[in-house]
DNA sequence: ATACAGCTTTTGGTATGCAAAAAGCAGTTC
DNA sequence: GAACTGCTTTTTGCATACCAAAAGCTGTAT
């Protein structure tokens, strides 16, 4: 008895009072290994082009062949690998034109998360995201890279999760990822003007208005369009 | 030498006359299954909410389990079926709140992708457009309700198609299929209207008339959309 | 050089086994 | 008779082993 981990029962017995306790089910171990190798990837350790081989990343990983297909698998569906039937696995080598076409459907979902978020905004959420917003100016100021891409990213998806939109927010999430990881040699987010930027944006969302936020986002993410079409060269070292 | 199935190599050798011959590589047996299973589930053979046994579904396509992990965690990313940690494959049941999310992102998608079709497309594209309209219409003076909604597919996909944007393409593909599935049991493309709509459509790309287009696509879309929502009831039966 | 004949590596699939979690079934208690 | 408890069965998630066939890499003969 004391040694029996309480309860496993997941029927629909009176819990009234601990309803809202998560179960926190333990992720599947593919799990972990799609979020290692995404983070290989995108670290650059393993290069674009660069042909994985299960049986290799299954012993550095200490699992086997397996979960690594599976991850494999996932990777390719979310376009951070190529999967060539009978020779498996290569990282995605990006192409500019690809690129492009990712900048621009991003472009489209972006303005439409900003509409969206400018219309179900709480008085809440304008605090997160100025919250946010200093959180960015606060790397700048310290010149630090690394946090300020983290902290662009966290604001655009902190204005697709106001949007309420899951369907969009993911989409946001994935194409974001992938055209930041695209543009990395060449990124440096193109700072203070950027930023300025997203002040606009914020202070169109907390006055509600849609169109506004809308045609801001639209210029942020076209002008950064223009920014990376122009230094042409995607440099896949 | 004569039982040997001939070359497989597929270096760079001198190929020269045979260099655009597509090698036409066998696709995995795991895409054979996702077929199968989306044909099921589409069909509803496999009904919304479903538990999906490994073992049993291997056993009734005459395959092992490992093909249909891999399928059934594809058709998760793609949100045909939920996988439940521990418990398994579960086919997808769509609730209101997210038919109405997917229908949005796909009025914002389409209207950029109609824009994009006015702005590529050649004689030879609005030829084709023309086609499937007529296919289209055809479909509906039989009044065959399963023609014409394939019709209607292939028009939409014909679009984006012409946009040149294969991401977006890509996109748009999914999520349609996904709507029409989700609203089959109330679909009965509606009809008569629609069809004068696509017409007004294709003329608009003909003219290269990108605004147009886009304005007519978002009509289309949020008509659709309205038209959905009313008959509130999504019946999953 | 070029084409061909092995040899090796790697995939994609099969079969099998197993721990652990979930679901189901009792039986017991209050 | 409703709820808790313990036991059994089912099913997943992963490991291991094995194999055919394809792809890649020689070297060799032409």
């Amino acid at each position: 008895m004391t040694s029996s981990p309480s309860g496993r029962r997941a029927g629909k017995s009176s819990l009234s009072a601990v309803a809202s306790r998560r179960v926190e089910r333990p992720a599947p171990l593919r799990q972990a290994v799609y979020d290692a190798l995404l983070e290989l990837i995108v670290s650059r350790t393993l290069a674009p082009g660069q042909h994985l081989v299960e049986a290799e990343l299954a012993e550095y990983l200490g699992v086997s062949r397996q979960p690594v297909r599976e991850a494999l698998q996932r990777l390719q569906t979310d376009g951070w690998v190529d999967l060539r039937p009978a020779q498996g696995a290569f990282v995605h080598t990006p192409t500019e034109e690809e690129a492009d076409q990712l900048l621009a459907v991003r472009s489209v979902l972006e303005t439409y998360s900003a509409k969206l978020a400018a219309e179900h905004a709480t008085t809440q959420d304008v605090k997160q995201l100025k919250r946010l917003q200093k959180a960015g100016e606060d790397a700048l100021a310290a010149a630090d890279a690394e946090r300020l891409v983290q902290a662009n990213a966290n604001l655009h998806a902190a204005v697709a999760a106001i949007g309420r939109n899951k369907v969009l927010a993911e989409m946001i999430g994935l194409l974001d990822r992938r055209v930041r990881w695209y543009y990395t040699p060449i990124a440096r987010p193109h700072s203070r003007d950027s930023w300025n930027e997203h002040a606009e944006l914020i202070a169109a969302v907390a006055d509600g208005d849609a169109e506004r936020a809308g045609e801001v986002m639209r210029r942020h993410a076209e002008q950064t369009r223009q920014t990376y079409h122009n230094r042409k060269n995607i440099e896949n070292n």
